[in-house]
RNA sequence: GGGCGGUUUCCCGAGUGGCCAAAGGGGACAGACUGUAAAUCUGCUGCAAAUUGCUUCGGUGGUUCGAAUCCACCACCGCCCA
């Protein structure tokens, strides 16, 4: 099977700009792609993962991936897909946020001996001179045909400041740049990027006369059509310190009977024929196949030991009997006494299972919480310092557990 | 630059002087049912030393016994005219 087949049958391709020229490039290893990620946090996320895994099976097959850190154009703020502006950063976090992206990046993509890039477009977009800039890409671009775009269209009602407006010349101009530079002649990006990259085809056309293209991936989104990668508004982060192994490992673990194959084909490289099996499994059965899920991503993630560790710990706490030494834990400190006793709510608190008393109280009430096993229906109950020193597991609803220590 | 309209709790959105910690919906959380799924039903949803107290309705100041609600100024946003 080609990769170009294999993409289609992963159902990673949503649309291209030319079929059978793209075809031909990647299945010969003869593209050189570039994938862009605007730096707006400190940790890649669960949504950045598939590009990087997209990223990393292209160059398995041969193609040269440019990693391109957005550090100029987050100066701008992509409006695709946003009702509102972006709150506008700094330049130094900027800079500190694409530190922490290069280093998660290296973790999944070979950069040795030039088997790929990594670029920061503020190294040329930082020192564009506005009047040049104008007249030379400016010129190649029609406000009519921009405002057409989907991008600018959801706006068009809400508002849309100058500087977003400005956005896809900028992704636009970093396709040109790169053309020129590195031959780079394919552009991936998420489905709701397409207009943007459209922008840089076209310019290349333009300016050059030359062919570049460019591929949008299908957004991963659940069966409902919501973006996967995100509870409750916050993104699921590949970064160990803001989101856990064990809580990247539930994340996947809980996904939707209906999404699992898909998250499976999708994110995982398990090859498609084992896949196919799967997809007569159904029921219970599809447990399986999410526990498959969970660890493939997790271990790609964190490594094989956390994925190991998050496994067991999610067996010991739903399945039982396992080895409960990797659940997460949370230690009390000394001001969580009060005359050598602590209640039930502070632990809760303490422990991160609730923002506040007021919360912990009511999870109390509503018969949410328990210890060891045992339920705690009177929110004054409270503890000595003596009952941690065995092991003291608290639960709080059906899937947040934390084990306490002192 | 001119005219008009707007800014409410996580989000949308009601509220135009006391009965407002603020309707309704969404989301989140908890319970029942289950398979760590989905759907459904119920509860719950500012904070705390909790039959009470404290902080909140863009910001600051004012009127009033009392302000999310009235006034002034400021900031931001939208629409129309230039």
């Amino acid at each position: 099977m080609t990769i170009y087949d294999e993409l289609v049958a992963r159902g990673l391709i949503a649309q291209v700009t030319n079929e059978e020229e793209i075809k031909k490039l990647i299945n010969e290893g003869k593209a050189t792609f570039y994938i862009g990620f605007d730096c707006t946090a400190d940790s890649l996320t669960a949504g950045h993962f598939m590009a990087l895994t997209l990223m990393k099976r292209l160059q398995m097959a041969g193609n040269k991936p440019i990693a391109l850190i957005g550090g100029g154009t987050t100066m701008i703020g992509d409006p695709s897909g946003r009702t509102d502006m972006r709150k506008m950063l700094t330049r130094e976090d900027i800079d500190h946020n694409a530190a922490c992206f290069k280093k998660q990046m290296e973790r999944f993509i070979d950069f040795s001996d030039g088997k790929a890039l990594m670029l920061n477009n503020a190294d040329w977009l930082l020192d564009l001179n506005y009047v040049e800039l104008l007249r030379e890409v400016g010129a190649c671009f029609s406000v009519n045909n921009m405002l057409r775009a989907e991008c600018y269209k959801q706006r068009m009602e809400k508002g849309l400041s100058f500087l977003e407006f400005n956005y896809m010349i900028m992704q636009s101009y970093d396709f040109y740049h790169m053309f020129q530079e590195y031959d780079c002649n394919l552009e991936f990006g998420g489905d709701d990027q397409w207009s943007n990259m459209l922008g840089g085809t076209e310019l290349i056309r333009r300016k050059l006369g030359k062919d570049a293209h460019a591929m949008t991936i299908t957004l991963l989104t659940d069966s409902q059509g919501k973006k996967m990668g995100k509870t409750a508004g916050n993104a699921v982060w590949l970064d160990a310190n803001k989101t856990s192994p064990f809580d990247f490992y539930q994340y996947w673990r809980n996904v939707g009977d209906a999404d699992v194959l898909k998250c499976i084909r999708m994110l995982t490289f398990i090859p498609i024929e084992e896949i196919e099996k799967m997809n007569s499994w159904e029921g219970a059965q599809l447990n399986e196949a999410k526990d498959i899920l969970a660890y493939e991503l997790t271990q790609m993630v964190h490594g094989i030991e956390e994925a190991d560790k998050a496994r067991e710990a999610s067996k010991a706490l739903f399945a039982g009997g396992a080895n409960s030494d990797n659940i997460p834990t949370a230690q009390l400190k000394d001001e969580d006494f009060k005359d050598g006793k602590v209640d039930i709510l502070q632990i809760l608190v303490s422990a991160g299972l609730t923002a506040s008393r007021a919360e912990a109280r009511r999870a109390v009430q509503q018969g949410g919480v328990s210890v060891n096993g045992e339920k705690v229906a009177d929110p004054f109950t409270s503890y000595e310092k003596s009952a941690f020193s065995e092991e003291f597991l608290l639960k709080k609803g059906k899937k947040s557990f934390c084990k306490i220590t002192v």
